[in-house]
DNA sequence: CCCACACCGTGAGGTAACCTCAGCATATCG
DNA sequence: CGATATGCTGAGGTTACCTCACGGTGTGGG
């Protein structure tokens, strides 16, 4: 019986080895966690048959309030033409809207539209819900700690 | 400037709203965490020139000591299809071997070869260095909490 | 002023990593 | 022993990327 629900780049494994002092199980537990949160943000949008980067791209233009086609490629850390590509989707889709940039006649502004906007607004708050529902199993004062440690970790 | 380098699935974003008690940005910092480890994980895995699923399925061959391509396939939670693509890619590489299982004159095993094994090793050690020297920048105490908290998260 | 040059978005076409389906060889069970 | 299930793989499709080339547009030096 197989599945196909699942995506790549997991790497959740193992223990580790003896010479180790905790840190290499840490990296797994954190690749584990949000193994968790990547599956839960997927299947929250759904709902929106959105994926996961046509959801970026969508908070990136709602956001923003215009982004030209070059600096969305940028934020989502695509290549030039590949952000053609997901504006395209999010056009289908009715949520975003093409227009000439005024200032510069070659380039293309994303604005969202009306139902994009609430769209985006739905879709951050099922993640904060889903987060939410995550989280609230700690204590205050154990996601106090998380969050200043995890801090830590990113600078 | 266009660099590639960078992959899919990114997720980390910015700030939550007001109606929230923090769990909304922890999911936020796990992710970009985990998007640290991943991005170096890849990148220590680039002196072998393996994609980090060939280095799942490589520890995976190592671990069990011979699986057959179906066991891979669930473990990489792939198609049974996909996995022989896998094994196809470490088998070029001169990781792995196709044995037909003794048992079962369907099946096919895979076990490591010598430059499997010592591969993984390898992979594993940098793995574990570089999971080492993100980490090792908290206190003992943290790195218990840290640990421990996650650990609530995972069950 | 204009012309070489840089930059914007997109068509065309390629690749990697998945997938499903069909088919052959083998196992298993009534 | 035959029906049915299972294991791997060839063939071919999809998706989400990529590069390259091109036409339309800005811009700075002669």
């Amino acid at each position: 019986m197989w599945e196909p629900q699942g995506y790549r780049y997991d790497s959740r494994v193992g223990d580790c080895r003896a010479t180790d002092d905790g840190t290499a199980a840490l990296g797994d537990l954190v690749m584990r966690v949000a193994r968790t949160l990547r599956r839960r943000g997927r299947e929250a949008l759904t709902p929106w048959d959105l994926s996961p980067h046509q959801a970026r791209a969508l908070r990136v233009v709602c956001e923003r309030d215009g982004v030209r086609l070059s600096d969305l490629a940028e934020a989502l850390r695509i290549a030039p033409r590949s952000a053609t590509e997901v504006a395209d989707g999010l056009q289908e889709r009715g949520l975003v809207e093409r227009a000439a940039d005024p200032g510069d006649r070659r380039a293309v502004v994303l604005t969202p539209t009306e139902a994009g906007r609430r769209v985006q607004r739905e879709v951050d708050d099922a993640r904060a819900a889903d987060s939410h529902e995550l989280f609230v199993r700690l204590s205050a004062t154990d996601r106090a700690d998380l969050e200043r440690i995890l801090r830590t970790l990113t600078d």
